[in-house]
DNA sequence: GTCTATAGGCAGATAGAC
DNA sequence: GTCTATCTGCCTATAGAC
């Protein structure tokens, strides 16, 4: 296994704790204990507080935009592309962790401009790719359901969002389970 | 007008800095510059911030029953009992707010004992009363979906809470309009 | 119930040695 | 790049006078 540069294992734990507890619930000195260094040393790498913030946010929209890709090239079936979509999320619950971005909408007016902008964009990311999938899929027969395909794709990423907000809370598997599988069962062909 | 007692007006204020910008992102000093008290008074009505906390998810939820209790006497369709659901959290998201519960459970790992098992109890209570409406409007015949009350009554909470946090973070009034409308639609007999 | 004053701690951030 | 030491400011909370 390749070693980790310094600042990857930084945001790493950062992204953990952002994930588990929020952006105003962690400090420098949270990281700092975490992987034993110093908290002036965080700062040699990342100056303030919302330098890792966006690097953060950064790195895990490029993270999902991978995730993604390789829905897309492992998968035709748009059915089965929406269920891995699902998956993604369930997967985040099994750590007990929100999405980075679901839960730094929720802190959204507290954060920089420049997080603001990114957090935004990645949502946007997010429908059109959904809407992408259900648009193909009703081209080709395997999905149904009336009306636009972007509009359906809005309330396919606020429900899993929503879902996973909720679950987390209630630490219920059970619950974004069986949402997501709800859910998309909603557009399946019959 | 009725003379709104201190501990009410605190609330008032409390609740209207964190469903905008969350739990972890507000402080005493803030309510009392906001209404022009010292920090110490605010802690001879509420000792700790936990306290505060506290009667701010419980006044909430009241309020929110409350709406419930309003709808079920007002309306008797089914699906236009839906329309005023999702009507409440339009109504949030015009003064630019999250819901209350839905900010805490984002922050739910970092917050008292006692609040965390009142947000729970807040979206179980809500799971339940949307899931007695689908059931009613299917038996008049005036929504239509298959399978558990219960699981849709979830995807519907999941839903709005969701479509809420992102329609917050991107300022539009259209997401969140979007999603409700296309949700309840699902569920519009033919 | 309200205030001033203050405790004690932690926050983000910087200086400067190594 | 890492450290220790430190700054400044804000945090929650309390003591005690009025």
């Amino acid at each position: 296994m390749a070693a980790e540069s310094k600042q990857a294992q930084i945001l790493d734990v950062a992204e953990a704790i952002v994930r588990a507890r929020g952006y105003n619930a962690f400090s420098y000195a949270d990281i700092a204990k975490e992987i034993g260094v110093s908290k002036a040393s965080l700062h040699h790498h990342f100056p303030a507080k919302s330098d890792l913030g966006l690097q953060l946010v950064k790195r895990f929209k490029a993270m999902f935009a991978g995730a993604l890709e390789q829905i897309d090239e492992h998968h035709t079936s748009s059915l089965i592309k929406l269920r891995e979509y699902a998956r993604l999320y369930e997967g985040s619950l099994q750590e007990n962790k929100m999405c980075l971005c679901g839960m730094l909408a929720a802190e959204h007016e507290t954060l920089s401009e420049p997080m603001q902008a990114e957090i935004n964009d990645y949502f946007d990311g997010h429908e059109q790719w959904v809407a992408k999938v259900l648009l193909e899929g009703k081209e080709t027969g395997e999905l149904a359901f009336s009306g636009d395909p972007a509009r359906h794709a809005c309330l396919v990423v606020s429900n899993l969002q929503g879902a996973l907000m909720i679950a987390k809370s209630k630490r219920s598997m059970d619950h974004i389970t069986m949402v997501a599988s709800q859910l998309i069962d909603n557009y399946r062909a019959v």
